[in-house]
DNA sequence: GTCCGTGCAAAGGATTTGCATAATC
DNA sequence: GATTATGCAAATCCTTTGCACGGAC
């Protein structure tokens, strides 16, 4: 994903916009906070402003570019989209996502909602636990 | 569940703690925001602040009375928990939400959190559509 | 009577918005 | 050069907190 995919979804190419993507890019674990891009923007020097990191966000949302995520913790997270459709495994110590696709679940929730006489717009399962590493360090 | 719920957890039996425990109960769907409540209690006359709703509704959780939600909708909303787990089905028109569980699902999260080294601590589903009624009407 | 609960207003965190300046095309 | 984007500060939304008063036990 570079510049030409902001062109593509009619965003003017511009420094907080092509910083902004290459940090959600090369998060480690692809999920980030607004802040956490805010703060990766200062590390680096740039003098980008909080307000513009959500605008951004919130355009490239509108783009199709990133999705946006509501874990339990009172504020969204961001992840670069691509296209592929999958559910979250979170663990609450270390904060870090991992992702999942399982074909049997996505089966039984479109079977759950046509039962109940619903066309399906969305719909998010996320799995919160310890995971492996802070399960030993306890 | 009546006030003897409210001593059982250690609550002191209080006009508002009653209240909002009857307007949980007594709501056509059974999931509210705090907004919600707080309406309720100005339309039935009670003068019962909205920070007072807040603290019972947290104070509720707590005692694991009722279980807070947070679905894509930037607040929380909070149901009486009747210990019987199940997900939702949320009609992004109306917001009505239905509830529902279903075994196969809960096994498939139980094993890939397992597969993943992952303990699960909690876990949640929500599938956002179009409810029948809301087709019908559009 | 003691202690906990409540109301009100003020504080708090996350996110959005208004407006003048600055950058893109 | 016209239009769109940015930075800053102020505003907004949801929720929590501090403090003096009132109610439960």
């Amino acid at each position: 994903m570079d510049n030409s995919d902001l062109k593509k979804v009619g965003l003017k190419v511009t420094l907080p916009r092509v910083k902004i993507l290459q940090i959600l890019e090369n998060a480690h674990d692809h999920h980030l906070s607004a802040e956490d891009v805010y703060r990766v923007l200062l590390e680096s020097g740039d003098d980008i402003g909080l307000a513009t990191v959500y605008r951004v966000l919130t355009q490239f949302e509108e783009a199709k570019l990133v999705t946006r995520h509501h874990f339990s913790e009172g504020h969204s997270v961001f992840e670069i989209d691509h296209g592929t459709h999958h559910d979250h495994l979170v663990c609450v110590e270390c904060k870090t996502v991992e992702e999942f696709f399982d074909p049997a679940i996505e089966e039984r929730q479109q079977f759950i909602a046509e039962k109940a006489g619903y066309t399906i717009t969305d719909h998010n399962l996320n799995i919160y636990g310890i995971c492996a590493k802070c399960q030993k360090s306890t």
